[in-house]
DNA sequence: GCGTCCAATGCTGTCTCGGCATGGAGTCCG
DNA sequence: CGGACTCCATGCCGAGACAGCATTGGACGC
């Protein structure tokens, strides 16, 4: 489990595709697929169900991706904070 | 940024102690002094004061610390979710 | 000053990972 | 039917990342 793959997750299940995700994410289709596949691995379950037209959200997917939504938030509320702690610390004479 | 960086980081700052907390992580000392100079790199400020006894948070350490131990929380949490939705729909019939 | 204890760095082998090419399943239309 | 099309999955390979070993460099304490 790693933050990019995590990355991943959300812009398949945004795009319901993971072609248009990999676009989305300046990669290409097939280390995407594998993203996936390792989470569904690690997590012991399947997340999309693949259909003709792509991938759909599974219940399991539903509950990961708010999930997935809020440790990316989080990350970033954390480079925030500290660039401003830093700024704060150091900026102002 | 990743996970094993955030962890790395978290395991250094309740050691105060970079061999220490690479024994602790399993992981030898050099690649952990890496990580956290990466951190560092990549937030753009020190988070850690180098003293002759280890490592030292400096304020900028305090906030990410917090940051990072949500993050790790909430992808335990993730896991957990997932795992219980999916035993929820897949066990009982 | 010398031994000790700390983190940082040089280097190397291995492993990961992304991209290319291809496979395989399902669907639609003629 | 069957061929074309659209998906995701997989085999393979080369570049880059990363852990570990050995060593350096700096700071104290005696």
């Amino acid at each position: 489990m790693s933050l990019t793959h995590i990355q991943s997750f959300i812009a398949v299940a945004e795009e319901g595709h993971v072609g248009r995700a990999a676009r989305r994410l300046h990669l290409t289709q097939p280390p995407l697929s594998r993203h996936i596949l390792a989470l569904e691995d690690e997590l012991g379950t399947q997340l999309f169900e693949r259909t003709p037209r792509g991938m759909r959200l599974l219940p399991a997917g539903e509950a990961f991706l708010n999930h997935a939504r809020r440790i990316l938030a989080e990350v970033d509320a954390a480079v925030h904070t500290v660039r401003g702690v830093a700024r704060g610390a150091q900026g102002p004479h």
